[in-house]
DNA sequence: TATAGCTTCTGTAGCCACTACAGGAGCAAG
DNA sequence: CTTGCTCCTGTAGTGGCTACAGAAGCTATA
């Protein structure tokens, strides 16, 4: 059994953000010794740091919480773990995307932006009214 | 002049946020009507596109804020926005590389989930203690 | 002119996923 | 027995909005 700071470095999760997850029920609340204090055992500590890898893998709460209780079940619960992380892949594609299509615009952005000029061409073309610019149009803003 | 909803339209900024912008000091008070209604001039309105085009780029509110007083000065603001934009471009590719590791390593978890397996081979990876896992290693995850 | 339905007003609360206190209690080592 | 650490609860703050509630004004039609 271990304390709450030793949870914390064995699931690399912050001792408020594990009683953050316990008080909004995304992990379930361990045994407390007889004064009080929180006390994990090894099961705990590994939920927490599931919690951590999907949190670092870009999952939201909601989908680690169904994924927890996925994990309890015995039926089939690969099919549906598959279509969720399937989803999120596309959700982080899109993502790539977008920062690839900000990354170009940002890019020419920049690259007008020469020194020396007493006004400056980026935060021109960022305040213009024009809705032809092209930087815009080639990364989908308006 | 045009009333908040037509700042809006033009802008593409929410009405709500326009408030808040102004709440947070974010563009500058508009005038108001006799009977206490924002009115919003041109210029107004351009200032709310051009956060609205930051924020598109990735800005956040501090930068825009920076930005925005930076427009102000007739010195050589190019220089200062040339550095804040490179500074975001890092942030933007440092970003996307990591968004690339995470679709690699949510990939290969979701390859090795094969449908009809009892147990869940992505959930028990993400469960396990063992960290010498290939997966986790690769997409510097822990 | 009355009325209906839209817009706008202020103020407050909620969202996500934490993070940061404040103020108190326990606990282990010297 | 003191020192300094950990832990406890509860509350408030973060960023960047978004969503109300309840009141007031504005505009088009009958």
């Amino acid at each position: 059994m271990f304390a709450i700071g030793e949870a914390s470095e064995q699931s690399g999760v912050n001792v408020e953000t594990i009683r953050y997850y316990e008080r909004e029920s995304i992990v379930p609340k361990p045994e407390r010794t007889a004064a009080g204090r929180r006390s994990y055992t090894r099961d705990d500590i590994a939920k927490l740091r599931f919690v951590k890898r999907c949190r670092n893998l870009g999952f939201p709460i909601s989908i680690i919480k169904a994924f927890l209780s996925l994990t309890a079940e015995q039926g089939r619960p690969c099919t549906e773990v598959k279509a969720m992380a399937e989803d999120h892949l596309v959700e982080i594609d899109a993502k790539i995307e977008n920062l690839n299509r900000l990354r170009e615009a940002l890019r020419n952005l920049s690259n007008n932006c020469d020194e020396g000029t007493s006004s400056c061409p980026m935060l021109d073309a960022l305040m213009s009214d024009d809705p032809s610019d092209a930087v815009f149009q080639k990364a989908g803003i308006r």
